[in-house]
DNA sequence: AATATTTTGTCACCACGTGCCAAATGGCGT
DNA sequence: ACGCCATTTGGCACGTGGTGACAAAATATT
């Protein structure tokens, strides 16, 4: 027998992930191959054998299972913030160090779930909705987080801002990789998220030519 | 008689504007007082002497209501951008100068209604859910109005990351005149959006302290 | 093995949102 | 003033997302 690290992870535990995880999974093919609205939460419980209430006490939205890669990712970056160093770097780079961790330590199929995950962002108004409300909510409490290692409150105007600029690359990085995958580009997302990290002076600088 | 500016403006569309502006007032009032939630769409549309139906050719959903001062934001933005000329400034500063330009023309009532409109996206996840898209949907409205000014396409990295920093300013701006509403001080919010755009440098150089 | 705690299923229910068609209303020419 | 056409509105029915309440099942604890 091996030694148990980190956590022993009951039964009960491991089974609620299970389930949860079967969900994401069910809904991801069903909606991919059908669509999203056509798709109704009481086929996707169905296909995982479990009700329809069962669902709701998983997920709090059917568009909440449509970015559950999302969802999984924020949580990751929330844990990896907690223990990180902010020592010496800039607050932006702080939380593109944190993605970068936080992606390192996702699963391996993590990457295609994310890419559907972000066809259905693409194409479906609600469920963009809630992408970007979960961004959000990462968002500030990120900030409420980063606040008191800074010596000032998560009102700040400044922390704001340099936390937004953060997400700020994070979105355009998304954007980006999911484009450049689709025709052959498939640089990892760490790679395009310095890329985009680099370009914030010529951003921020950007002229219209007359 | 006097001469006809603008334009005709027959009936129709003015008792159509009417109608969108009654449904949106009403719906502000009554989500107020009673709560987002406990106010259901039938209620909105009874108060105005329309039915049900008719709500939803004016707004596509009950969040949509609930937001609409936004909306009326971004197509004012959008209209703004139409004419102004990019020559010589910043992309980040042309949507600071569009923002402060269509907050000018909004009409005088619009501030409170803003204000109320932002209490409920501060408490109630769909609708900051659906301010959060209203934004975005207007954010890409703009880039790929401003990509041909610039000789790049919309997905130039660059471009993206530009329209998402002026973005990023006004939604912190938003927050702080909200927060500063609140406890008296009232500055008017371009005067909070030219602070927070020379907060830019300061907010991507910001540094923790070992 | 018995008991306590947590999770699940069933049922009922409400309200959002939409397709469909008939009725009403404004625009417009004669 | 009248009737004709286009657009807008109302009423109805329906599917589905989402929730409260309580009983049943499953898991942890002693």
């Amino acid at each position: 027998m091996q030694h148990e690290t980190e956590a022993p992870l009951g039964l009960r535990e491991r089974k609620k992930r299970r389930t949860r995880a079967d969900l994401a999974s069910a809904a991801a093919t069903k909606f991919d191959r059908d669509g999203f609205e056509a798709t109704t939460v009481e086929a996707v419980a169905d296909a995982v054998e479990v009700s329809k209430r069962t669902f709701f006490r998983y997920f709090d939205s059917k568009e909440a299972v449509a970015v559950a890669p999302e969802l999984d990712l924020w949580e990751a970056v929330g844990d990896r913030l907690a223990e990180a160093e902010p020592a010496g770097t800039t607050v932006v780079d702080l939380i593109r160090r944190a993605l970068t961790e936080a992606l390192d330590l996702m699963p391996a199929d993590w990457p295609e779930r994310f890419f559907l995950c972000r066809r259905l962002v693409a194409f479906n108004r609600s469920v963009r909705a809630e992408s970007l409300r979960a961004a959000d909510e990462a968002q500030r409490d990120l900030a409420a987080r980063l606040a008191p290692r800074l010596g000032t409150d998560d009102n700040d105007p400044v922390l704001r801002l340099a936390v937004e600029t953060g997400f700020a690359v994070w979105r355009t990085t998304a954007r980006l990789w999911v484009s450049g995958r689709k025709r052959g580009t498939d640089r990892p997302l760490p790679t395009v998220l310095e890329e985009v990290h680099a370009a914030i002076p010529a951003a921020v600088a950007l002229t219209a030519r007359p």
